[in-house]
RNA sequence: GGAGAGAUGGCCGAGCGGUUUAAGGCGGCGGUCUUGAAAACCGUUGAGCGCAAGCUCCGGGGGUUCGAAUCCCUCUCUCUCCGCCA
């Protein structure tokens, strides 16, 4: 959400930074309701004022025994016209803030210019041999391809259990997505220095309302039914709400948190992009990193987030490049995001593994996160930030697809395989059903 | 699911219609004392809106009243007991 007191004062730059992103708003609506609401303070405050003076003398009037009816018949309008002016202001905030509920983040000033994803920046590759993937001697196969010659996921029984674009993961395939999850979590705890957690994985409204899914992507959302519940898309939304209406001490910042959850996504309007294989599901696992942090700290804390997703790639040999998404391209609540991207061979180009983020303020002061900078007496938002450390389905896709050999099984990435008890190749399964 | 109790500042906790501008304690900060620290003592210490005067906030919302933390309704959450349950 962004400040009211900006969108009054400096209401140019705000639609200036809206342009970025190709929106144009028109806000004369908006600047007029606010004068209408500041006016009716001043005069509902005015009024209070003196009510809160004459009670006091009615009090100590009947407590001496005298009359105190003219006054009190007059105190009885003005609490009418109190309640008036009440109205007007209660109306006018909820109509001020709903509106501000579904304006986007204005963007960084580094952020590129461009409308869509054609013009996001490639700012760095990387691959074990150097810069560039290494080519294959051979075909590479989908990775769909792969695990069904394998019998490692088995889409058809999915479907049959639940419907399309989900996966059932049997053996090797089972064991891959739980140990890259450890793997992650691991590495981000041990050596990054986040805090893990593992929250809900429902969360009410007013947490989707504060990281920013909510009011205006409810239709992304699978909602409980019987209940006021949402899956939660990605553990951003439970993790950044664990400090919800809270005050932070200066001194715990930056608060470093990593999580894995599963995260379930409608993926309304993506009728037939990716139908096949694990890009993209309704259900998917990942392991998140979520930070809370001092403003001018914010974009060199993106920096180092940034480096721990793509620690992660490093680790297990996987060739990626980063890019900056143009302000086009940018989710609705983010200030600057980077894009990682892996290396498909198959598919011959490079797919989005992890997204990281500075939301500065935004999500922050919907979900009334503050803390009190050193010395100080008032209290300011903190900037939150988060990415994904990674997709842990699209990693078992890249693993299955940069590892394969010309037979058909997998090569597991040294850094994988203490917690593949030891595997090191990942056979066709054979003998069980 | 049934019955009951409760929600007050960073934390604990008093208040149950009018000097509450929310007592008191703990914690925090500053000071006195001390070689230093502890203890003791003194002071200070919630959030938001407004240029200011001032106004709002005692779980959320609504009501009664000249006046509500206090009374009423409602919702949410927490706790205790019973039932059910991985």
């Amino acid at each position: 959400m962004l400040d009211l007191k900006i969108v009054r004062e400096r209401t140019e730059e705000v639609k200036q930074g809206l342009r970025r992103r190709g929106i144009e708003l028109d806000l004369s609506e908006f600047l007029a309701l606010d004068e209408k609401r500041r006016v009716s303070q001043q005069d509902a405050d005015e009024l209070r004022r003196k009510r809160n003076t004459v009670s006091e003398q009615i009090g100590k009037l009947k407590k001496s025994g005298q009359p105190a009816e003219d006054l009190m018949t007059e105190m009885r309008s003005v609490g009418d016209s109190i309640a008036k002016l009440e109205a007007i202001i209660r109306e006018a905030e909820e109509s001020q803030r709903n509106l501000l509920l579904t304006i986007p983040n204005i963007p960084h000033g580094t952020v590129p210019e461009g409308k869509d994803e054609t013009a996001n920046v490639e700012i760095k590759r990387w691959s074990p041999q150097g810069t560039e993937p290494a080519k294959l001697s051979f075909e590479p196969k989908p990775h769909w391809d792969l695990a069904e010659y394998l019998d490692i996921i088995d889409f058809d029984r999915a479907t049959k259990i639940t419907g399309a674009r989900f996966a059932l993961y049997k053996g090797a395939g089972a064991r891959l997505e739980r140990a890259l999850i450890n793997f992650m979590l691991d590495l981000h705890t041990e050596e990054h220095g986040y805090l893990e957690v593992l929250p809900p994985f429902m969360v009410n409204r007013t947490s989707m309302t504060a990281t920013g899914q909510l009011p205006k992507f409810e239709e992304e959302l699978f909602k409980v039914e019987n209940g006021t519940y949402f899956l939660i898309p990605t553990a951003e939304v439970p993790v950044t709400n664990i400090h919800q209406e809270e005050i932070l001490g200066d001194e715990v910042l930056p608060v470093k948190y990593t999580a894995y959850t599963p995260c379930f996504r409608r993926e309304a309007g993506s009728y037939g992009k990716d139908t096949r294989g694990l890009i993209r599901q309704h259900q998917f696992n990942k392991v998140e990193l979520v930070k809370f942090a001092r403003p001018e700290d914010s974009y060199r804390e993106l920096e180092t987030l940034l480096l721990d997703a793509e620690n992660v790639l490093q680790r297990l040999q996987l060739p990626y490049r980063v890019i900056t998404l143009c302000a086009g391209d940018m989710g609705f609540s983010a200030a600057k995001t980077y894009d990682i991207e892996v290396w498909l061979p198959a598919q011959n180009r490079y797919r989005e593994i992890s997204s990281c983020s500075n939301f500065e303020d935004f999500q922050a002061r919907r979900g009334n996160i503050r803390y009190r900078p050193k010395g100080s007496k008032k209290t300011e938002f903190v900037h939150t930030l988060n990415g994904s450390g990674l997709a842990v389905g699209r990693t078992v896709v890249a693993i299955l697809e940069n590892y394969q050999q010309s037979d058909g099984t997998i090569m597991v990435p040294e850094a994988l395989r203490p917690y593949m008890g030891g595997m090191e190749r990942i056979v066709r399964r054979g003998g069980n059903p």
